[in-house]
DNA sequence: GCGGTACTGTACTTGCGGTACGGTTCTGGA
DNA sequence: TCCAGAACCGTACCGCAAGTACAGTACCGC
């Protein structure tokens, strides 16, 4: 039972290392089996297949993703009582987090699953489906407590804009990821940060 | 010859077709070639293997939407003599485009290339590389114009600001199939136009 | 020490990318 | 009109990865 949960555990780590270096369908079972230390009955004795693998994954990231956003924001509401002002220290503390990553950021499970559709079945989809739905609910948390201080210098939809704090994120991993720039995704949060700040501050500062 | 350049165009438009909705690894070569009413010999005679038919397939692609660009800036700049009212003309212009595409935005293959980075070699992800920092380049000489007229509210980098566009777009495109919203991307647009008006405006409206 | 859990080992099937190579059809130019 | 080369076809094959099947075995709590 223990023994069991350490084994998967060890799937999941050495298949999550892998497959935010090369991709999903890049990385071999094989491959997995070997670095894990185990044989491929073993493997298919956890994950019925490659899907099965792949959901897990994606559920494990969604979790460690969840558990860091709470960290970060609830650190940022520590520092300032101002829902807007807490909303800025916290896309800063992200772009530093981002920035500090040694490789840039290692990249989203998400955005190859919602890329490689086919390659998953209906229920992976759905998983990543609820992990997207989960941060838009999350950031328009924070958006009304914003707007419920300040007005609003351009009438915009906040489920859209709760949007953008994943959309800026996910399509600043691509980009580093094309060009080989490993900064652009903190940069890309900060002008996302530059955004609201303009969005709602009284006064242009 | 003539006839090689059309067996050539026939191949390479059922596998965008085929690539854009199930993703490069899950088109077969044998789902080609039965597309494109050729056989498997035929079809290597034209690409060595399938990273040349990925290059070749990223090449037509950033050719035909920079055509794009082109003539939707082009267009924008033709209704407005002023560089902030032709750039926000212009992502207007585009916003409804992509929102008029019947399923959302067919996707962009320049993401498909960068989260499958192992699946290609260096020579696709040069071109990818390429075609990315074009897209700065191109909305950098627009955004150099802009601040030539207007004194910028926050002082961000314009690199990075042109970065954003491609980056919204690209997120947007993940967010929205992540979701299965379709008209995600192009509010995403909609709102980094909002960001440009406030950024560049000198009285908030 | 017994039964279930957690595997190992071996052998096999299927599908796909890619190779090899001889044969065939079409086409433009001397 | 004929012929060289370009543009394919047909078939057979290889290697690798996913996945199946199934018998055997080590460990572990009761």
């Amino acid at each position: 039972m223990a023994r069991a949960r350490e084994t998967r555990k060890k799937i999941l780590d050495v298949a999550e290392e892998a497959v935010l270096v090369k991709g999903f369908d890049a990385t071999s079972i094989d491959e997995i089996v070997a670095s894990a230390e185990i044989t491929k009955s073993g493997f298919f004795y956890h994950f019925r297949d490659k899907n099965a693998l792949a959901r897990a994954l994606i559920e494990r990231h969604i979790e460690v993703e969840n558990q860091l956003f709470d960290d970060l924001f609830a650190r940022a509401r520590d520092l300032s009582d101002d829902p807007l002002q807490s909303v800025l220290i916290g896309l800063k503390l992200l772009a530093e987090l981002i920035e500090n990553m040694p490789d840039g950021h290692p990249g989203c499970i998400v955005a190859t699953a919602a890329y490689q559709d086919r390659l998953f079945d209906s229920d992976v989809r759905e998983v990543n489906r609820r992990a997207v739905l989960g941060w838009r609910r999350r950031f328009r948390t924070m958006f009304d407590a914003v707007a419920g201080c300040y007005p609003m210098n351009d009438p915009v939809d906040l489920d859209h804009l709760s949007d953008m704090v994943s959309s800026v994120i996910e399509g600043g991993i691509i980009m580093s990821r094309a060009v080989g720039e490993p900064q652009i995704t903190a940069q890309q949060i900060m002008l996302l940060r530059s955004y609201i700040k303009l969005l709602f501050s009284p006064a242009v500062q």
